[in-house]
DNA sequence: TAGATTGTTAATCGATTAACAATC
DNA sequence: TAGATTGTTAATCGATTAACAATC
């Protein structure tokens, strides 16, 4: 919800935590203070398009000087709720799996991976990170014990419903699928979608291939 | 382009891959035709959108029956370029780097994986899927000897404009990023971003934590 | 023929950008 | 003060949805 209470579109949440990626950037650097134009041209976005976004949600620059790096940081960190702890579970051990386990920057951001599933017996009671991989079959046992709001999918696109319905039953809010496939949920339940075959495949349709123009015609 | 020769919207290109998905599910499931009805239900959009994203490219339908599946699919394919061979490079032969390499439905789409390289000595010359690991120092030659023209990038984010300009340099026409880090890079290099931290960190902003609402006040 | 469903135009809705008064 | 930059309104642009004639 907006500072005037009205909801904020899509588009500007999924900006919010790229603007995070880029603040986090400058103040590694040491830098105080940032303008719109500044992270307009870091962002490839248009400046007012930024000022419009952080407006949403209240008065965070200073006129004549713009933003100061490390307000505007916890700002958006509070605003996308990264200063709260963040339980998050992971079904589908293979490689993408994981790839996303080892992945170690979700600290800072107070999200935790404290569980790991698989339905084959070959990789259950293996250890990932000190984590035990979990029979499928636990999945909302465990989920519910923990308390845990978010699930990742990396299972086979074959399975992926169906554990995304023990996920949903078990009570979380938020599913990260990676599975190529298009799920169905309640609306309650917020869906995004990590599938990066279709980010390929959408790519492939901007190439144009061995510099022959299709459009082109043959002349004689 | 579309038939009438104007330029396509990214959205529209962005789920075309999503509509291949389901096709190939539905043909794999011996399903001869389908209406833009059932293909919004199953997609969860609108069945105009559908249509007039269809519409774009061709007339692909038949009025009172609905889409012939097949013929769709091949038809989306050709859109998407997807019947013609088209090959990907990769850069950091990490845990993710590793899962892409592994992810075998490329294969069905004319995509191939066929150089990977990575920077660090301890990776160089090991072995991914009988693809021998190079130095990152030959990308630039080993990209335009063999005519790639995609690089996926899986290194670390302070390494991964670096890798982009090697790619850029070396000619290639489209990157996917998984580095969460914004590239830059001229208009005629397309870049799709495929970074899940992003994904994970707008997916918090839509959760209620414990239940507890953050607009509710205190009462006494 | 009657029913279904497309392709397309028009209407609506939403998101981006330009412009500028307020003010640091 | 003069210069810079915000926050916000208005203008523009683009994408989605509704409606319906055409037709299988």
């Amino acid at each position: 919800m907006s500072k005037q209470g009205k909801p904020i579109s899509e588009a500007v949440v999924r900006r919010l935590p790229v603007y995070l990626q880029v603040l986090n950037d400058l103040h590694v650097r040491d830098v105080q203070t940032v303008s719109s134009q500044e992270l307009g041209r870091k962002l490839d976005l248009n400046p007012a398009q930024i000022r419009k976004d952080l407006a949403y949600f209240g008065e965070f620059g200073r006129k004549g000087v713009g933003y100061d790096v490390n307000y505007l940081i916890e700002k958006i960190r509070g605003i996308l709720k990264l200063d709260q702890p963040m339980k998050v579970a992971l079904a589908g051990a293979g490689n993408l799996g994981h790839a996303l386990c080892n992945y170690s920057s979700y600290v800072k951001d107070n999200m935790k991976i404290t569980a790991v599933f698989d339905a084959s017996p070959a990789k259950i009671g293996k250890r990932i990170n000190r984590l035990e991989v979990l029979p499928i079959e636990l999945l909302q046992e465990k989920v519910r014990e923990d308390g845990i709001q978010i699930g990742i999918i990396t299972v086979p696109a074959a399975e992926a419903q169906n554990v995304a319905d023990r996920f949903i039953e078990a009570g979380v809010t938020g599913i990260l699928n990676f599975a190529p496939v298009v799920l169905k949920a309640p609306d309650k339940v917020r869906i995004h979608y990590a599938d990066f075959t279709t980010q390929l495949l959408s790519l492939a349709y901007y190439m144009d291939k061995d510099g022959t123009d299709e459009h082109e015609q043959m002349v004689d």
